[in-house]
RNA sequence: CGUGCAAGUCGGCUUGUCGCUGUCCUGAAAACUAUCAGGAGAGAGGAAAGUCCGGGCAACAUAGAGCGCCAUACUUCCUAACGGGAAGGAUUUCUGUUGGUGACGACAGGAAGACAGACAGGGCCACAGAAACAAACCGCCAAUCGACUUUGUCGGUGGGUAAGGGUGAAAAGGUGGGGUAAGAGCCCACCGUCCGAAUGGUGACAUUCGGGGCUAGGCAAACCUUAUGGGUUGAAAGAUCAAAUAGGCCCCGGGCAAAGAGCUGCUCGUUCGAUUUCUGCUUCGGCAGGAUUCCGGGGUGGGUAGAUCGAUGGACCCCGAUCGCGAGGUCGGGGCUAGAUAAAUGACAGGUAUCGCUCAAUUCUUUGAGAGAAACAGAACCCGGCUUACAGACUUGCACUUUUU
RNA sequence: GGUCGGUUCGUCUAGGGGUUAGGACGUAUCCCUUUCACGGAUAAAACACGGGUUCGAUUCCCGUACCGACUA
């Protein structure tokens, strides 16, 4: 199985990123927000996944830089669970305090489960 | 041994699995960039932080001078430079000893500070107080006038007076003596202060001698003056390469003869044209070329997304010698030590060092087990400082307490 | 990343060395009214924090914390 998370797989573009705030979907799960957009130009191609954790809720970088690796790793260890299909993610860490990798993990399993459900039930995304 | 203060050093170590970012090597595919697999080796700090100063570097600007603005301000030195640092000076203040009737001084040790100028100028100094810069409210004093209970007291007049009172943060040199109607640097000695000279010191300044009677309240971290420095903007600076799409320009081919083009957000309307126009030839029927407009193709310039450089070998680090009180300089040898860009150092599972807590054993200060604690904090072009945050460990020096000798 | 500015009652603000720190809205109490509202009177309530300059600091200077604006 693929744990990799290389930087093709990473959201970097910034007209990406623009579309993906501007026009994705999004819910809400406990620490997440999370948006998601499939594009289909892209598909079959590789899934891009964006991390963001808030300067307001999170005051030192340090901590924001915890958070960031955390949710990386959590999310390189569980993405199989997201068919690769062009998805681009983005996963806002919106909690108040540092959460340990233990708490982290089911909620990101959690959180992809949900994603592909929603995924599955409106196939056609604009 | 313990506690406190100051200075300095360090800022856990390690094994396995899965990952991230550069560098090098090998292989695959490809031959412009770029991609994949495997291996080796590297991968946050003392403050990376705050962005408070200084410099490198880059672009732009730039005749000279002045005004303005900003910053700095004892001296000498260090440095690429600094508002940083070193050494020193004076001042203030604290402690101890000591001299003097006193004002005050001497010696030793410690601490502190943005420490130029208040006879260049204007300004401010609330309240209180007579008065806040050059002052007569109370008081003191002799003279003169008047009254009375006549050698004194009271009141008036024009004067003298800064010793005393009270107010205030601050009241016009201070102490002691002489002097006087009372007083006053009015006079003397000393202390302070100012001016000049000599000596010592690179200098800030110090010491000694002589003189002035003293003319000088505070605030420049308010305006200001003097001296010195500052061109502006910051790596998102700047340099190079350069898709797709839509414009610009050039070339080629084709269509058409008014179908159109411009103004306008759109309509209406309006302008140009409507014998399309211009040039040449002409047998006067037209023909050729160009312009305008539309369509298609090709090229080219700027430039967006993006990529590369800038950008990590440097005022670098370690060791030794040498010069200097020191900050630091010079010489020699050795070393290469992050380079990301929606932004890399992580996750999980153990072992171990340190710290106390609980339980058990024990030769009574050790052993074993258990659950914990472990700071401040994340490079963003790079350096030199400053400031701020910080669990704990170690080294050196000083002070104090207790015990033993 | 860089450059600037600000912080005063619960909220919005004035004051730029001088001792009661002012105003509006809000809050509380009282009056008015049959009652409520309106109106009137009174009261409580603040200079972000730590140093320094000064006789005296909300004001001037330095540092810290927090908030905001501009810059592509």
């Amino acid at each position: 199985m693929n744990f990799k998370l290389p930087k093709n797989e990473r959201l970097h573009a910034e007209k990406l990123i623009k579309e993906l705030f501007n026009e994705g979907s999004s819910f809400f799960l406990y620490p997440f927000k999370v948006l998601f957009i499939q594009k289909n130009e892209v598909k079959h191609q590789p899934n891009q996944v964006l991390f963001s954790v808030s300067k307001k809720k999170i005051k030192r970088a340090t901590g924001r830089n915890f958070i960031k690796r955390r949710l990386r790793e959590a999310y390189r260890l569980n993405k199989h669970l997201l068919a690769a299909d062009g998805i681009i993610v983005g996963l806002i860490f919106v909690g108040k305090a540092e959460m340990s990798f233990a708490e982290i993990q089911p909620k990101m399993i959690q959180v992809l489960e949900k994603l592909n459900l929603d995924l599955s039930q409106k196939p056609f995304s604009p």
